[in-house]
DNA sequence: CGTCTGTTTGATAGCGCTCAAAGGGGGTGG
DNA sequence: CCACCCCCTTTGAGCGCTATCAAACAGACG
């Protein structure tokens, strides 16, 4: 699933580890999501700091990049493609709980051991960091800490809106909520709002929303029919009556 | 509803605003909750330049704290009793976001406004804090924001599990969870664990766990008859079988 | 003792799930 | 370049869990 771009040849998809690339002696300095991401939070000699303690990876879709209960080695910072973050039940149920893009990080709910798996969605890029050194550089540096707290913050608010959308919206509205939010981050990151691109399954989108791909498939038909969405090629949405979207997803 | 210790005489029981209680000299020195709250990340010094911008509040069953919308002003330390914090729908639907107990922290997910609301359960006293003294001291004091950080990220997991439980568990897995997450943090702030006290109502608690009143009772009603759990005075729930609880809340 | 509110229990309905099969699109190999 | 295949998506039929509507019950309080 989508473009395929610099990454290396294939490797097997599951359970893979992903690789160190090759050339990374300066790749903070032209990191498109410098500003937006925790980096953001630091000056030139930090950065530089950070650039020692890092490294950059890519992964094709479908390969882990951590398992729930592993020790929490490392933290992430995306810089291309899309993560999803889940959990399982003992019978495999799946619940996700977050997509990340790029910019996004990977690591502030995390413990001793990871409380999530992490999985490519597209082929993703990111950067690695060992989680003690990122916490010795808390203890330096206030203003990363303070970048942190305030990610943590943003997290929580997405994390109340989706725990509303989980215990009392309807599919139709959940949708909606969806689309919606994804475009709105789409927008943050300076991406394509309209079509949207929506790189997930069905069956993501599915174990997202707390519904089946049946459901999550026959809502979107009803969203097509009714004119507020169409499907367009590449797996992209374009919303064509956002306003009624927006009500639809607000349970107006 | 609870037992009405010292509170102030009857207040209406909408839109009332707390009110600030009479002695508050020192209150820090003899807090109940001060190791397990922020305050506890801070040494005698700071303590102290806390205690002068704070002000300790009750309220009754009932009461307003914040209303989702309203402009941040405050963030808030519960001191005894228990309160909700939820979001509310245009058509009345709720989604309780979460209970907050003695020791606990309103305030980490605020930006400008209110995004939720929160009300006393229980009759309830806490302290409060104007929000821009408290971004000032976080400033000033690492200490303070490591303190909030952890507190975020601790957030954060709890808000994964209830992203599990809203999106994948059915009606019984709900409740065995909510009553063993009720168990084990009345356990760390050192309260009686078997029988654990549920202050909140039926309509409450459904709220909480994305279900209706009718199936909160329902399903409580099998955990009683299937010898799980008892009933027993006061709103407190005897667990029988806590092994066979955790199964049906891990959904083996 | 009566009223009021919260809880429990009962009967029925409906949204989304399950099981099943057809449809479609992209990648691979001939 | 085309054809096949595999997997994802869509559509259909029927069911079940939880919601809804309704009423009995219980505990708190005046």
């Amino acid at each position: 699933m989508s473009d395929p771009r610099q990454t290396p040849a294939a490797m097997p998809l599951s359970e893979a580890q992903p690789r160190p690339t090759e050339r990374d002696d300066a790749p903070c300095a032209a990191c498109p999501v410098r500003d937006r991401s925790v980096c953001g939070a630091l000056d030139d000699e930090e950065m530089r700091y950070l650039n020692d303690i890092m490294e950059t990876m890519s992964m094709v879709a479908g390969d882990h990049l951590v398992d729930e209960g592993e020790p929490a080695k490392h933290v992430f910072n995306i810089t291309e493609g899309t993560l999803k973050i889940f959990r399982l039940m003992p019978d495999g149920r799946r619940q996700v709980m977050g997509f990340l893009f790029p910019g996004d990080f990977l690591g502030l709910v995390a413990r001793e051991t990871y409380l999530s798996s992490a999985e490519a969605v597209t082929d993703v890029t990111l950067c690695r960091f060992r989680r003690e050194q990122i916490e010795d550089l808390e203890d330096r540096l206030p203003k990363l800490e303070s970048r942190l707290l305030r990610m943590a913050r943003n997290e929580l608010a997405e994390g109340h809106d989706q725990m509303l959308l989980l215990g009392r919206k309807t599919a139709m509205e959940r949708l909606a909520s969806f689309l919606l939010n994804l475009q709105a981050r789409a927008e943050r990151r300076g991406d394509p709002v309209n079509p949207v691109h929506v790189p997930m399954s069905r069956e993501d989108i599915g174990d997202y929303l707390g519904l089946t791909t049946e459901t999550v498939s026959r809502t979107m038909t009803r969203l097509k029919q009714s004119g507020l969405i169409a499907q367009e090629p590449d797996r992209r949405i374009l919303i064509r009556k956002r306003d009624e979207l927006v009500q639809v997803a607000e349970g107006y």
